[in-house]
DNA sequence: CGGATCTCAGCTCAACTGACATTT
DNA sequence: CAAATGTCAGTTGAGCTGAGATCC
């Protein structure tokens, strides 16, 4: 009855399209986002959050507009995030008095402080994405995966 | 001022986790699926319609469930799915006589011809995707995505 | 009756769009 | 005035939940 066989169907796995990249990097994506996740939980911290508070540390201070472009985070996105961040006193949202359309945001001594947690879960998120890696398979696996990306990055694209 | 000089900040690439497996799979997945929607757009189909015809292709005809647990979509939304592939023709529901709750989903010839075209299609999204990576680099990245991900299945996970 | 099947309506969450007031 | 900035309300789309009707 084309039914009744294969016992396990909820891993099934013979499809065309799961031997594919994409699929595989799709799949690895939603594994890579849900650790992710789980592990900035454990701090109180959201993904977008994360984010933020990296790009003030490595970018330095920035207008919220500079921050969203750094960051990759809608300028719509990062005004909750910015709340929120703020609320916590991990960052500053000081007037510019250069231009007073701009925020100045600025990382604080206790959001560097949260930042350097949130960088131990990062790097445990990868170690459990990459767990069934050798130590030098994962670094071919980066540099394979900073190549394409770069390369699309560098064409047009559309 | 810190908001000055870089001239091009839109492709900053500057924070920390730029760098990380995670962020990198993760940027690789929406352009893998970005092309991937584009090339079959350009077949009238969608990802989750070629889904389906390919479960059909490779793992025969089967009831709704057993085709949303083989091919990963909820059976909520095979049902719109499995509407429009049997509007264009591309497959039948058929009831199933021996339990009629069920519904026999089959792959007609007209769906099947469509299928081979779409896989030229996800053939080319495979080919932009890894674009920047030679042959044998394509291999090996192939294989590393697999063992990372079947260890990921692998383990309970939680 | 417990459990599977199909269907539909609605929810979640990240990402994005549009509109607005203010300032340059 | 055109353009940039910060804010808010609302939309999209994939994935998921819940409920109901039917049948085993």
């Amino acid at each position: 009855m084309a039914d009744d066989m294969p016992a396990n169907e909820q891993t099934w796995g013979g499809e065309r399209f799961r031997r594919t990249p994409s699929w595989m990097i799709g799949q690895l994506s939603v594994h890579g986002y849900r650790l992710l996740t789980e592990q900035f939980a454990a701090e109180g911290t959201k993904p977008y959050e994360y984010r933020v508070l990296a790009s003030l540390a490595d970018g330095g201070p920035a207008s919220q507009a500079t921050l969203g472009r750094r960051s990759g985070i809608h300028l719509s996105d990062l005004v909750a995030t910015l709340n929120t961040l703020a609320d916590r006193g991990h960052i500053r949202r000081d007037p510019d008095p250069a231009d007073r359309r701009r925020n100045i945001i600025t990382l604080t001594d206790d959001g560097f402080d949260h930042l350097a947690r949130l960088d131990i879960r990062l790097a445990a998120a990868q170690d459990a994405l990459l767990a069934a890696l050798a130590p030098t398979d994962r670094i071919t696996l980066t540099d394979l995966l900073k190549r394409a990306l770069d390369g699309l990055n560098a064409r047009p694209g559309r």
